[in-house]
DNA sequence: CTGTTAGCGCGTTCAT
DNA sequence: ATGAACGCGCTAACAG
């Protein structure tokens, strides 16, 4: 392969002409600028990233971070929009993109900070991380620009930027939703109960709830940490001794198992009993019924993200959380309810 | 970050021996290269892969051009899962993976070789690309190691190597299923007639055929391009002046828009029409009924490609084509007939 | 406008 | 067993 020296050269110029030519420089005559592209076209040449990333001491590459891509349900593809989305905004960018993708299975990884320095990663986006990871932690404590999904950073560091729908208003919306529609009787199914996504769809329930003059030990909930089995099993053991008019569940997974487990009772949805998902996987628009659910867009909140990384590491942030909007889809596992 | 040089000089001893240390060279004393190791942990110091790619002239750097994981329906999980195969095995050995996903929309792609080049990329592995792509005989007759995915390449390049299932077989076996349950009134939906894998699939088809006294012109052939809105519709149409006994299909995108037309035109599958798929979806499991259909382990393909081209690159190579098994999943889609 | 020089962080001879 | 010196391909002052 041609060499910034082999341009130099054929053209009659020093490199650093070359090199200032591919750089934008101003100071470079628009004949000899001419010149230089045209040998390098004949050579064959473009610049060596590699080369141009050790050099220059600007860091040009991003790195992905992300858990759930390897090993998730293989229904759930969420981690997998994500990289999309992300994917498509740096490669529309200078910028390049490296992943790293966590196994949660094995133990051995590394620490995310090395990840980064040695290959000089200017700035990250995290996903499916948990706030107790140690290497979590010891990355945001860095000076490299991180984007956190689904987590709301609450360091100081002002390089941390966040993005993630508004769950507590989606949580509300649904619960709304099913509370408009006369259900009173309700099973809330959560997920892991640490995570920040948890804790506001809880708030955003609490506070339709509310609204009803309800408070939350009116209803019932049971935790099958974001499982689509633990959900079955908790919701088959539930319907032994009672019968709610409906299922909330904080994930579309876990709702997969809820309807899994009520029609092995016996049950129809959502004539006997209404279920709601969150997330929209694709599944969820298939499955009998198609199940109603909070649509959250994955692939744009990648895309933001990767947009809100450049921002920051441009030094023209603005905020520091971005929410994308998410949607509530209304298909035909939510039955209206006579007014009792 | 801590550098080779801050190594050295708190080890007191030169860079030369440090970079000796880390790439495992005899000649340097256990009790330096404690202190070397030493020292590094306590600086935190670890390589900087920019600039040890730049230094060893050695090629550290795998590249996966990937068309079809970007815009792909969404149904469609096998790019992803190649993807996942060749990362997997990747991040396992001492290379490094770049990723270069072709978006089929966009005209402005850059030349694959173009992209390996500027990289420093050592070999690549490509999925979803046509061999009409200029692109891609480019990069072929280039000295850079590839490994292509359901392309046979019929390329004298040493450095190329292959891997997929044995299509052929696979469609032989499909076809034979059918006809042993004395299926008669065949329709064939392909796909791509231009491609590797509808030739083998086509290949098998008749030889299932033969087996039987039959010839192709013995079958109706709709050619669906691949695609699930095609299939349905040339379905539809199909069935308003003829009633087949079964559908086979290449691909389960394409079953699933047969499965769609057969049941408006009001039948039922498998009673009235039995329909077969091809590459074993997530979705197909769950398809009512669920469809019987070939499996192909596609994380397995990509694992094995990765394999491949590590081999190819260390010149141990033995095989240029590997052939992945492939497994014919039987379902609820495909009924037995009486004997006629 | 153009060329010279000095690195970036590391690997690799070749002496010692 | 260790170190000095050169170079990988390129960018970035600084001179001219």
């Amino acid at each position: 392969m041609a060499t910034i020296k082999d341009v130099a050269k054929k053209a009659g110029v020093s490199i650093s002409v070359v090199s200032k030519t591919y750089n934008n420089y101003v100071d470079v005559s628009e004949e000899t600028r001419q010149r230089i592209f045209a040998v390098a076209k004949e050579l064959n040449y473009s610049p060596n990233i590699v080369a141009k990333n050790l050099s220059s001491k600007k860091q040009m590459t991003f790195g992905l971070i992300s858990s759930g891509v390897l090993n998730d349900n293989e229904k759930d593809n969420n981690a997998f929009d994500i990289f999309k989305g992300v994917y498509r905004e740096i490669s529309e960018s200078r910028f390049e993109l490296s992943i790293y993708l966590i196994d949660s299975q094995k133990q051995k990884q590394q620490s995310y900070v090395q990840y980064c320095r040695e290959r000089n990663i200017g700035g990250a986006i995290l996903q499916g991380i948990r706030t107790d990871d140690q290497y979590y932690t010891e990355l945001i404590n860095t000076d490299i620009p991180c984007v956190v999904l689904d987590i709301m950073n609450e360091t100081a560091n002002g390089m941390i930027g966040s993005v993630s729908i508004d769950n507590a208003e989606a949580s509300k919306e649904m619960a709304l939703h099913l509370l408009k529609r006369n259900h009173r009787r309700l099973v809330i199914m959560t997920g892991t109960k640490e995570t920040y996504v948890n804790k506001e769809r809880m708030k955003g329930l609490e506070e339709a709830l509310h609204v009803y003059g309800m408070k939350l030990s009116d209803v019932d909930v049971l935790d099958a940490d974001f499982s689509e089995e633990m959900a079955y099993s908790l919701t088959k053991e539930y319907l032994e001794t009672k019968q709610p008019t409906a299922f909330l569940c904080f994930s579309d997974l876990m709702a997969f198992g809820v309807m899994r487990a009520v029609k092995e009772a016996g049950f129809k949805i959502p004539e006997d009993v209404s279920v709601t998902g969150f997330d929209d996987l694709v599944f969820s628009g298939f499955t009998q019924p198609p199940l109603t659910t909070v649509k959250q867009d994955f692939v744009e909140i990648g895309k933001v993200a990767a947009q809100l990384l450049q921002d920051i590491k441009e030094k023209k942030l603005e905020r520091q959380h971005i929410w994308v909007k998410h949607r509530l889809m209304e298909r035909e596992s939510v039955k209206t309810l006579p007014r009792n």
